[in-house]
DNA sequence: CCAGAGAGAGAACGATCGTTCTCTACTTCG
DNA sequence: CGAAGTAGAGAACGATCGTTCTCTCTCTGG
């Protein structure tokens, strides 16, 4: 057995659990028995729980890129592609095991008491900003399109999480290709 | 001393310690420390920790319905009663204490584990949905209009939590701008 | 003045959690 | 075959948390 391929399943089957249940509420024996792994490999691979929750996050934030930036790059023109974020946001939100971004989650439970854990988030969207940005680039919009698509995407996770319903995929969207217009004429203009 | 004053002290004390660090970090001791009560009379007022932990949302919600509509009051038209929900979160987003939405931090926390505080933050969500909407009814929109606002409320305020500045206020508040201007033009035509 | 009820302070208890230790069994190499 | 190192399973440990209990002091009513 790989050494990695053990370390990767455990960081997989702590993501899920995370998520379903929250950071908190996971101990390290239901982990270790989720994953099948004996507690001393456990600990052979992570020195604490703490670094499982910011393996974690780069898991999480590694798939959030890849997954949106493939959802993407099928998106025809610049403007399609900046929809295409939302048609991303629609796809995830009718996963059975959506609970609202990760980071946000993370965020309000350690964000307080771990910076290492507001740190992270806080570049995660960061990065996300800079992706939607240079998409908004692309499309030439002027600068302040790319914030305004941001806000209403992370919005939409939000909604989606605590209402229960993948809805404001579809709202955000419509709000999207309204600002994307305005923002698009006025440049034109 | 009244009954219920010790009572709102508590819950008062409670959701600032809850708000800056997290509601599983805050412990009984610590809350009984910083309210000044004994821990008899705590337990005295409430059952358990999850039920100060309803009465904190519970405040959170008339907290942010009151303050909210107050600033939505001063507005003169329906228009300008739409955007002065934005100028209320500029306002919430420049204080200190200022952390996040309490309900959705509170969702990614206990969502998972405690139905009684998932179902809370959905209904609050619902009724700032049916606060906006009614709004926009006044405002002569489509009702479109008013997910697309709610969801830029939400957007704005995760993002000014987590990057720890209060620019996604007036951001959010301009993308209101285009897109009440939009559904009012199409309302119009 | 005294008996008794009530309140405050904190010790105590059971449960849980993160982390480490121990014991056993298996494998591997000479 | 035998010895040694390793891995697995779970017990153990210290800390913390929610909750309850105990002890002491005070205040009140007669």
């Amino acid at each position: 057995m790989d050494i990695s391929e053990v370390r990767s399943r455990i960081v997989a089957t702590a993501d899920g659990l995370y998520n379903a249940k929250g950071i908190q509420s996971v101990g390290m024996d239901e982990l270790r028995t989720a994953a099948g792994v004996s507690l001393k490999k456990l600990y052979q691979e992570f020195p604490s729980k703490g670094s499982i929750v910011m393996a974690v996050l780069e898991r999480r934030h590694q798939s959030w890129t890849e997954g949106l930036d493939a959802t993407v790059r099928q998106a025809a023109d610049p403007r399609a592609k900046l929809l295409a974020i939302f048609d991303y946001l629609a796809g995830w939100f009718c996963q059975d095991s959506f609970r609202g971004c990760g980071f946000i989650n993370s965020f309000a439970e350690l964000g307080a008491v771990s910076p290492e854990v507001a740190e992270y988030a806080r570049k995660h969207k960061e990065s996300f900003q800079e992706y939607v940005a240079a998409l908004a680039a692309d499309a030439g919009a002027p600068p302040y399109l790319a914030p305004q698509l941001a806000i209403l995407a992370e919005g939409a996770q939000t909604t989606a999480a605590i209402a229960g319903t993948p809805d404001a995929a579809s709202q955000a969207r419509q709000a999207a290709e309204v600002l994307i217009a305005a923002a698009l004429g006025q440049a034109a203009t």
